[in-house]
DNA sequence: GCCAACGTTGGC
DNA sequence: GCCAACGTTGGC
């Protein structure tokens, strides 16, 4: 497939770990309420591009797993749903605000590539999710950059 | 639990 | 349209 694109999404493993998304096999990625993320989910992902999927506030955080896209960007449903904690009472049917797309599961990584492990990894100085203060939880991963894991996870 | 970094909100 | 205040993220 041309064009292919790389990601890198964070989840809270409290929230959603790789092994829930294992059990699952796919899950629809809801909850993004930042507008980069939301428009790199709406306008770059398209289904079968890779995913890292990194765990935030794990110990340690890092990268601990692949997935894949599986369904271009969509309505996110919970922005509607005055019970969901991702309500967002601007969000309506005919502007849903926020999008979401379908992910499932590749591979669990056999040890989590941690953040320290990557900020000392020669090649990946420039990966935005090393950089100081980068919070963006859906961000584009360089081709480069996601060889480089791919290879460290064997 | 702390707090730096960052995004968003809202008064002006 | 500026920017201070506030809320959230996420490493430590």
């Amino acid at each position: 497939m041309a064009n292919k694109k790389y990601w890198l999404i964070k989840s809270e493993p409290d929230a959603y770990s790789i092994d829930d998304l294992k059990r699952d096999k796919k899950t629809c990625w809801d909850g993004v309420r930042n507008y980069q993320a939301r428009n790199f989910m709406r306008d770059e992902m398209k289904v079968g591009d890779l995913v890292l999927y990194y765990h935030s506030n794990a110990k340690p955080p890092g990268v601990v797993g692949l997935a894949r896209v599986s369904r271009t960007a969509y309505p996110d449903h919970t922005a509607l749903d005055k019970k969901s904690k991702y309500y967002d009472p601007r969000a309506t049917k005919d502007k849903p605000i926020w999008m979401m797309v379908d992910i499932e599961f590749v591979e669990r990584f056999p040890q989590v590539i941690s953040l320290d492990t990557l900020k000392q990894t020669k090649g990946l100085e420039k990966m935005r999710v090393v950089q100081r203060g980068q919070r963006l939880s859906v961000q584009p991963v360089e081709a480069a950059h996601f060889q480089v894991i791919r290879k460290m996870a064997k």
